[in-house]
DNA sequence: ATGAGTGCAAAGTGTTTGCAACTAT
DNA sequence: ATAGTTGCAAACACTTTGCACTCAT
């Protein structure tokens, strides 16, 4: 009862980050499964960042029937295997999305303590602080890992 | 079955940090609960940043028999007020300090995700990236909300 | 064939909430 | 007197884990 629809339907263009992804994956000696092509799936359709239960919802949404538990190791698999990138949001969530070398994403975020928007930042705009925490406090920030906190434009408005 | 000890063992010398939130509690017209005054205690006696666990726990040492919830419910009333503040930090727990306006904890935290450790930072070498999220993104970042992340000299050396 | 990976249910954090009893004002 | 607070237990959101079973290699 596990009827696994595998329509890779490649497109004849270029190498789309899903199947990237998936070379990456048996290249470095790992087992492809359906929860692990699940979660390259729905990650691979967005450029949103997603926490555990949104990819597991679309992925339910693309047909594979994934439980919630194979979604976070799968994850965790992922970023072992630097396929993905993880960013913990101030209310205690975490967000995952690829890392597509094309487009690397460097970014980090800043996320609405009003309505819970997350805003992208520009690495660089880090990277003055970055450098004097390295030199004055011997401290490597990873600007990604953490989103920032604030208040957006609307709901500083209201 | 609820003796409250109050042994108010005023010092001669200055208005304590205690007293101060204590009395900017009644000057708002809130009640002065033994649940505050113990989460008051606890906060007042440290410059460390505690969680909810935490406060609890100095609290029954303190000799208050206060339950978690009562900790959470004081301290929200607490941030409300203002006289408390409470950072995010990475792992999806929170911490909690007094506003002490005598030396008012503009800094911003930095946790180590090897160690735990919390590092200070301070505010004004956020400021520009501050002004610039501001300024072209709009958004009003409030630095010492969030915890930044990265690795502390020790962890990345090993 | 076999060990890595899965589904499930159960436990583990950290935090919130409904409600009856209590208490600061 | 009474509205605001508390303690408790139960629910919550998010994540991890033990275990028997499955499946990619």
């Amino acid at each position: 009862m596990a009827p696994t629809p595998t329509h890779e339907s490649t497109p004849i263009t270029a190498v789309t980050a899903e199947d990237q992804a998936l070379a990456e994956l048996r290249r470095l000696g790992q087992r492809v499964t359906a929860p692990r092509r699940a979660v390259i799936a729905v990650l691979a359709a967005t450029d949103e960042h997603l926490s555990a239960a949104q990819v597991a919802e679309r992925a339910q949404a693309l047909g594979a029937d994934l439980h919630l538990a194979s979604v976070y190791r799968a994850l965790e698999t992922l970023i072992r295997l630097r396929l993905v990138v993880h960013t913990h949001l101030a209310g205690g969530s975490t967000t995952y999305h690829l890392t597509t070398d094309s487009s690397p994403h460097r970014h980090v975020h800043a996320q609405c303590v009003g309505c819970g928007a997350v805003v992208d930042v520009p690495e660089e705009w880090l990277s003055a602080v970055s450098r004097r925490m390295a030199r004055e406090l011997d401290f490597e920030l990873a600007p990604h890992h953490a989103a920032l906190s604030g208040r957006c434009a609307r709901c500083t408005a209201r």
